[in-house]
DNA sequence: ACATTAGATGTCTATATAGGAATATGTCAA
DNA sequence: TTGACATATTCCTATATAGACATCTAATGT
């Protein structure tokens, strides 16, 4: 079986690091297409494509007005990755007191 | 081009599912792999492959004991995710409260 | 109507899987 | 030494890209 699909979610999608500049440069406000292209320095038919992936899987939306379409990061559709990666926080914290406990066990131990 | 490799970082080498509930069955204690085999529900050769991209990535940590090799994830090698996805935390909150006004402006004109 | 502009889609290619089956490596125990 | 056990690797296949390039579609201005 080969890998799944980059739009069967959003792990997939932001696996990409041109999409995860793509979301970075959309967050702030809507941009037409022509924008990403210049600000990114990519090709055009290349965004569409990312942005085609960012649209399926909800982390993009979009906007249409005249001939130009804007997209927008849809910050929203983030927080499941960041809820997962949440999980983890309490164990690296609890890393982080140990490294801080040894460090302060051997501090005491050269001023004695 | 084809995608980047699982083990070129963290954000492809979550992308995989099975991969993501390694993690999670090893954040809070050391397994050997057979109890992945178990617990989980997998194919042998299969933990031992995912095992290889999570450990190439550092995002588990890995301990001979005899014939058996206990795993733990490295839950800081998790943060960097979790870092990339917090810098979305103010967009959302904002779309939150945004809709916690409205929601509010809605009831105080009800009461009126 | 026609040329122009913004963006989307199609084609082609090289490459990296993930799963399944078979096999190899390494370690312990009798 | 031999066999059993734990884990890793190899081989195979089908599939999904991402990039480069060409082309298509839709909306606009004249």
């Amino acid at each position: 079986m080969p890998r799944a699909a980059t739009t069967s979610d959003i792990f997939n999608a932001v696996a990409e690091p041109r999409r995860r500049e793509i979301l970075t440069f959309l967050a702030r406000r809507e941009r037409p297409v022509s924008e990403i292209v210049i600000g990114l320095e990519l090709d055009q038919p290349s965004v569409s494509k990312h942005l085609r992936v960012l649209r399926e899987t909800g982390l993009v939306h979009m906007r249409c007005q005249g001939r130009q379409k804007f997209y927008r990061t849809n910050a929203q559709a983030i927080r499941p990755l960041h809820d997962w990666a949440s999980r983890f926080e309490q164990y690296w914290s609890q890393q982080l007191n140990r490294v801080k406990q040894r460090a302060e066990a051997v501090a005491a131990r050269e001023n004695t």
